[in-house]
DNA sequence: TATTGTTATACTCTATAACTATA
DNA sequence: TATAGTTATAGAGTATAACAATA
């Protein structure tokens, strides 16, 4: 039977192991010029979707001020995020994605959902019907869980890539 | 009903949000006196369950040997993990749990896993025992995939993650 | 004094490439 | 030559603690 410690180190085994090869999918396939983590890509998602500040961001991911400043460093050295300070209280830095970020947020987004989908699709051709559905249905599951829970931190509307 | 691009669709939408869940729960899991992280801890499970040579390892969680090499490291210096060469062969090298590693392993086991579980179980609770398996059959599917496909999606010489 | 963010330092986990030892 | 594994080097991402600037 599937109680729910099953069920989560199910969830605890594939889950990682999907994202992986999602990300090494990406990661070979892409120009180098436009080397961009999923974790980056994803920043830049949220920064395209709506400026925020350093705080904003870091509690949207999660992590520590000082841990989202060093990520964000990487991001304004390739000059894809603008750091400007608040005018309305200068403690605060504004973080907007430069013209070139989002051209390449744009153009990285498309080009990882094109990947994505080509992986998948080899992936999910092994399957037969039974097996498909199976899976489908279980996810389905997940979706209505997600629906319910707030570990999602990202506008539904940006499309998801992740760490 | 649950074609392949249906069912892509359903994983490109529900992994990434899982995923990032996951990952700011298993930061925030870590104990406190650091003895062991999650994913050590993870590694130390399965080399309890059986042990592995290196190779087999890495392939199995899905990254480069030189990236198990190093993250078996800290297990060994730490005296959890003993490396042995295989007789059979002595190119390759045999990783099993010492009893300190084992008894470290039973130790935090029941800690992390009452840690992480309950944070799980908030998610995992809203679902009926019908839903549960449900999904629990979904990701037994998901599980095959990943072990018939994990070479083939991923090229041996160029896993890469970046999380 | 409190808040916002950065810097210093250190750790885990990852990759590629070069290397050693064995088959 | 080919394979199994390690080491050298590099980078992302994380944390805590100390710090500066602003409110």
């Amino acid at each position: 039977m599937a109680d729910a410690e099953k069920c989560a180190a199910l969830l605890m085994e594939t889950m990682p192991r999907m994202m992986r090869g999602l990300g090494a999918a990406m990661r070979h396939a892409r120009p180098d010029d436009d080397a961009l983590t999923l974790g980056q890509l994803r920043m830049l998602g949220v920064l395209c979707h709506s400026p925020r500040n350093l705080g904003e961001l870091a509690a949207l991911h999660n992590v520590t001020p000082s841990s989202m400043s060093r990520t964000v460093d990487v991001l304004v050295r390739k000059e894809w995020v603008a750091r400007t300070p608040d005018p309305a209280d200068r403690r605060q830095v504004i973080l907007e994605p430069t013209e070139a970020g989002r051209a390449v947020h744009d153009a990285m987004q498309l080009h990882t959902q094109q990947t994505f989908t080509a992986m998948l699709a080899q992936m999910l051709g092994q399957l037969n019907d039974a097996e498909r559905t199976q899976l489908y249905d279980g996810l389905l599951i997940l979706q209505k869980l997600l629906a319910n829970t707030s570990t999602d931190c990202v506008p539904h509307s940006q499309p998801s890539v992740t760490e």
